[in-house]
DNA sequence: GAGATTTGACCGCT
DNA sequence: AGCGGTCAAATCTC
């Protein structure tokens, strides 16, 4: 392992940009949380900027880190990296637990970490699909326990679909879960949500699900009401209508990372002040994929793992940071949400931890 | 009573 | 040996 003065050194800017960043990126969330989002536009784009300027300085440190470290740093292990940062150290903590279950199955599995505002929030959003638990485990070094979920239909339709969900130390806005297998099952995915708004499906461990489901709108639920799709970028705007076939010309234009897209996304209901951002990003060492507000409730959706062949590319297999940031800067990528959708052979949709927007005409959502 | 959740015990991997 | 993942009986909710 490189343990030279120069990573050392390096690794101290990355850690006082990262800690910029991570300043900046809360300055922005303040923003977002004031009043009236719409107004406010530029200051988000300002605060866009400078978070953009700062972790693009952070990315130079980590691309110049992945340069001297050997092609073959175990993830298992020690590395320089590990001492970068306090996001890096608590990533690669996360990843050190995530690793020791992925050596136990073969399965592919996905992560994602849902963001609630309320960190007395019990449950995160429905994902449109039917979970039965069946454990719960307090896990080494978390302080919140994990909760072991599979299909409802695995027995009735042999679906080996599961999910585990764990709150995150750091920050109790944050569910982290993950998913494992696929759903080969036909279950209705919207059939669920229209059962939820009639008195819940069983998603997640709490005193009362079945009461509480209708507390908390699924993220199908939110995406349901969604009617234009506006996706704000540096060049403007661009609005999309709603359904797959939007979801199909869905594509970002390829930018500098780190601050790939803002986009925003108009609710069709007046009662609802709803926006939502898609913006892969790299302030964090899970990019966000996907956020939405609505009715003041604010769900951010990374995803930092995906199967190999899936077009995610700010998505490796490690979620170390220096990786992340590596592969972000080596081969800067156009986002495209679509292909989560068009390579079905390699991610099919039921795969992604929320609903396409607008849902499917066609598939296993119907 | 059916179906879902809870929870302690067990299994298997590292 | 320690830990995460799963099982299954007990319990809960409707």
């Amino acid at each position: 392992m490189q343990d030279g003065a120069g990573a050392g050194a390096e690794g101290g800017i990355l850690q006082t940009l990262l800690a910029a960043c991570e300043e900046q990126a809360r300055q922005l969330g303040e923003m977002i949380a004031d009043d009236d989002p719409w107004s406010r536009t530029e200051h988000y784009r300002g605060a866009a900027r400078r978070l953009q300027c700062t972790l693009g300085k952070a990315l130079a440190v980590a691309r110049a880190v992945e340069a001297a470290a050997p092609a073959s740093s175990s993830r298992g292990t020690d590395s320089p990296r590990s001492a970068g940062g306090t996001v890096a150290a608590v990533e690669q903590a996360q990843e050190r637990q995530s690793m020791c279950n992925k050596r136990r199955k073969g399965l592919p599995r996905r992560t994602a970490k849902i963001r609630v505002p309320d960190a007395s929030l019990e449950v995160i959003p429905d994902d449109g699909l039917s979970w039965r638990k069946y454990g719960q485990k307090d896990i080494l070094g978390a302080k919140f326990p994990r909760g072991y979920y599979r299909c409802t239909y695995r027995k009735a339709q042999a679906c080996a679909a599961k999910k585990q969900v764990q709150r995150s130390d750091t920050d109790l806005c944050v569910f982290d879960v993950t998913y494992q297998g696929e759903h080969t099952c036909h279950q209705k995915q919207r059939a669920t949500v229209a059962s939820a708004a009639h008195g819940g499906s069983p998603w997640l461990a709490s005193p009362s699900p079945r009461q509480k489901q209708q507390d908390h709108p699924s993220m199908q639920q939110l995406l349901g009401r969604m009617g234009v799709l506006k996706v704000e970028t540096a060049a403007g705007l661009h609005d999309h209508d709603r359904g797959l076939a939007s979801a199909s010309s869905f594509s970002f234009p390829s930018v500098p990372p780190p601050f790939h897209h803002a986009s925003e996304v108009a609710m069709d209901n007046h009662h609802t002040a709803a926006a939502a951002a898609f913006s892969p990003s790299y302030f964090s060492a899970a990019p966000r994929c996907g956020q939405a507000v609505v009715d003041g409730t604010c769900y951010d959706v990374y995803d930092y793992e995906a199967p190999a062949g899936a077009r995610i590319h700010w998505a490796p297999e490690s979620s170390e940071l220096g990786e992340v940031v590596s592969r972000a800067t080596a081969a800067p990528v156009a986002f495209d949400y679509s292909s989560l959708f068009h390579h079905q052979a390699e991610l099919e949709p039921h795969q992604l931890p929320f609903p396409p927007f607008g849902g499917l005409p066609h598939g296993p959502y119907q």
